[in-house]
DNA sequence: GTTGGCACTCGGGAACACAGAGTGCCAGTC
DNA sequence: GACTGGCACTCTGTGTTCCCGAGTGCCAAC
């Protein structure tokens, strides 16, 4: 039904649009790529394309356009991921190895992936839920007030100011301090919640208001960052490229924190990569897009998610690449550090 | 010269051109607004009002539109900053003094900031520079590693991991904190460099080693955040406004973080509102867009300045009165956190 | 199954006309 | 002297028509 040579039309469809960004005919395919037939048998293929869903033509009496089925296809079984070159790569490993902190790192990452691809790039934060407490400090700011900091395995950092219910001296800190960091020190911050419930308890019955406090302090930060934070960059890119969807749909998405999330987010395999296409969207708005993503992390476990977005009509197989390649030199990086 | 009735003919020729976006004539001028005189006394106005350079006409025979020369004087005579009605009053209160931390005091500002004017807002984060310290903190990782922690008024934290040249020992990392904190609490950022200077030679020969290591990377992560971080929200705002000029160049200048920066410091008096119109503007590309901009800072000393971007043509009576309102309640949290 | 030929269909651009909005100017009026 | 009504003029934007060309679908022939 779709022999060889029907997906070879395709795949010639598919590159010759992503380049020219016009309709392709099949006097042009049978020109540019040696199918070795005549147009006429080309324009058979093409109407059984059509007919199967892979193609469209944008008005009777024009090239065709592949359709979000035709580019799944191609995705899947058409194209392979095109590495970088080797020049591309000593680049990203200079560029993010120059990183201060983990804010410097997704910075720097979403530049550079946005600089890569010419399109929208789109990083997450490395994922708290996933990470583990490396240490927990308490620094007495004032009397009654209390700077309580918890440092990540990712070199994340959360602060609060806790407002504290009476004066409390260093030493009851300085023990509370330690006993939170016996406590919690290694543990997964999801696991955070369990671990401290029985702490107060294991107090001198004056020092749980201090622990209560700060504790509550902790387990809101917690909560608060579930909802990750997602940065992007290159939305210059979206003006060179001529959306069918209007642009400011595309913009509106892009601010949205929770819209991007689930784009980048809702996959079955963490560890290769997504590719959603235009109407495989579930946003409308983002209908003519399309989204590469993948997961990073150190150390296989996966942290978050970056990618980027563009037009559905976009250089597939360049794109991937991009994405792998820096996902992997982020995931170094973080190991590293 | 220029007389009162012209330049009501100029005020009115700028508010009917936001609202309408459209050239306007002398016959719906005459009708829309009482000035008590013919269309034929307008044209002589406007025919006077175009020679001196205030107003312009797209092509021969259509309606005239404010120039940036216009603008100004509007801005500058014509108008006055509209305040906020008490129901925005409230809504920004509300929405500001849920904050819990200064990065969310900045994404607030900026999403509401956007929001209320319908353009693009930008914040600066609160200077450094401009603030002081209020503890420095060190927190032994491993053996041989240091969470170096800087916490300012401002409640902003800076963090560095340090890498130490020995295995160090608990107590000697205490007597280093102990002895930056009494020495740096509650000096301005900027007099740390002159502060620490003598520091090593106030200690044993053996703790310098750790102590240089540490200022290093202290004096480090000061010139680092010298250039200081700006953020936008609200690029989706753009799209609605047809721009005479590609608004590629607009959002190009928006991730440049050095292009923001002296569009919103670049002034002369920090305290009052800037404005700076159309080609007043030095970069090309943000020719055909105005910024409106403010300081704000916690009781009197400017930490950092935020401000909207949007087209030319924008009400600026009601543009101006949600940038200081804004400027104002951001202070205000500030102040008190 | 493939190919060449042919009639057909649209979209996009060029040429053109036209209505409408707005202007500048001038002579007349208060 | 300042204002006004009238009038001729000049544009832009829009709608219409027309035509070319690219591309197709189909069919008969190989």
């Amino acid at each position: 039904m779709v022999d060889d040579r029907k997906l070879a039309v395709l795949r010639a469809i598919v590159e010759d649009y992503v380049s020219t960004n016009e309709p392709v005919g099949s006097k042009a395919l049978a020109e540019r790529h040696n199918l070795g037939v005549s147009p006429a048998t080309i324009r058979n293929d093409m109407a059984v394309l059509e007919e199967q869903g892979y193609i469209a033509q944008p008005h009777t009496s024009a090239g065709r356009v592949p359709t979000d089925k035709g580019y799944r296809l191609f995705v899947d079984r058409l194209s392979q991921v095109k590495p970088l070159s080797a020049a591309e790569r000593r680049a990203i490993e200079t560029f993010l190895a120059g990183a201060v902190d983990i804010d410097d790192v997704v910075t720097r990452t979403v530049r550079l992936l946005a600089q890569l691809t010419r399109q929208v790039a789109v990083v997450q934060y490395p994922s708290l839920t996933r990470s583990t407490v490396r240490h927990v400090e308490l620094v007495p700011l004032s009397e009654r007030r209390l700077m309580f900091v918890l440092i990540t395995n990712t070199g994340r950092v959360e602060q609060r100011v806790v407002e504290l219910p009476d004066v409390v001296d260093e030493a009851r800190v300085a023990h509370l301090r330690a006993m939170l960091n016996a406590c919690l020190d290694g543990c997964g911050l999801t696991s955070v919640p369990d671990k401290v419930a029985d702490l107060p308890d294991r107090l001198p019955p004056e020092d749980r208001p201090l622990a209560a406090t700060v504790l509550s302090v902790l387990l809101e930060s917690l909560v608060e960052r579930q909802e990750e934070k997602i940065v992007f960059a290159g939305a210059a890119n979206l003006a060179g490229a001529d959306f069918t969807v209007g642009l400011r749909d595309v913009l509106e998405a892009l601010e949205e924190q929770v819209v991007l999330m689930r784009l980048l987010g809702e996959t079955s395999d963490p560890s290769t990569l997504t590719v959603r296409i235009g109407s495989e969207n579930p946003y409308t708005g983002l209908q003519g897009t399309s989204i590469v993503a993948a997961g990073y992390g150190s150390g296989g476990n996966q942290l978050a998610r970056l990618g980027v977005l563009g037009p559905t009509r976009m250089d597939y197989p360049v794109t991937m690449g991009a994405v792998r390649a820096v996902a992997r030199y982020v995931s170094q990086i973080l190991a590293a550090s």
